[in-house]
DNA sequence: CGAAGGTCCTACGTATACGTATAGTCTATG
DNA sequence: CATAGACTATACGTATACGTAGGACCTTCG
């Protein structure tokens, strides 16, 4: 009989097994499947704050951070002052990092075929309403 | 439409959010919810080798070793060499390490509870099956 | 039986996740 | 406007994921 314990653990192997082969996926050492995660997410919307990053990556703001720094040695993305905020950083992509992502875009198109050809719309569409509904539960736990 | 990038980006949030309530559920820092992971494939099943930890933790060699060496350290496993075969170890819990797990297993029973109870059990089998199909697809990438 | 190749663990480096502490900035309130 | 409290980013420490390299041990095969 399945169990939450066995949702955690398939969860847990689904996620790391994607994360490999998305790893993978990337030749040449390009970036990380982290860093495109970020990359895809400033391709989507540009000149974001690192807080909004935050947000919308479902990390944390020190993760984020160190990313956005390393990013920037790279030459991907800059991090330029909020101009009426003075506490808050604005990060855009630069031409290289756009260029990055669209290749590392290209490069793990397979996988993304793969996984929605897998499924289909009717059942991936079932598995991301079930995907959101496990974060609503886990975000309920501690709150009451 | 649902695509392979919106249950890439739904099954990250969804494993991180899990993560983060199982960390909440375990008060003083006893163990992370990834040293739980470990205590509970050792309490199913004792004495094997680091090596069979990587496989059931479907996780890396290295991070499996870093992770026992730290338990070990805190005596909640013995790591004795394998008795007919020089290379490996076996792992087995300690009676501390028992207690801990029982103590983890208790602290993090509401999230599984609330997990079942989100799904019933017809959903939680498609979930899980859901989730095994995407192992399945992501392992097949590489290969082909 | 001795060398080749495979298996398992170890060691080290980089990247990520996140807790905690701190400094700089903003906003609301008196 | 002055100050308290909230917000944003930074700095540092620990744990995890994994690549790469190397050493110890096992198995196989000539």
């Amino acid at each position: 009989m399945a169990s939450g314990h066995d949702i955690a653990m398939a969860l847990r192997t689904a996620y790391w097994a994607m994360h490999r082969s998305t790893e993978a996926s990337f030749t040449k050492r390009t970036a990380t499947a982290d860093q495109f995660v970020l990359l895809s997410l400033l391709a989507e919307r540009d000149g974001i704050t690192q807080q909004e990053l935050v947000r919308r990556a479902s990390s944390d703001a020190n993760t984020i951070r160190v990313m956005l720094v390393l990013l920037e040695k790279r030459g991907l993305v800059t991090r330029e002052r909020h101009p009426t905020d003075g506490r808050a950083r604005n990060i855009a992509l630069t031409r290289k990092g756009r260029q990055t992502y669209e290749k590392l875009w290209t490069q793990s198109k397979p996988l993304r075929e793969r996984l929605r050809a897998g499924f289909g719309a009717r059942e991936t569409r079932t598995l991301v309403k079930f995907l959101v509904r496990i974060v609503r539960e886990c975000e309920d736990n501690g709150r009451d």
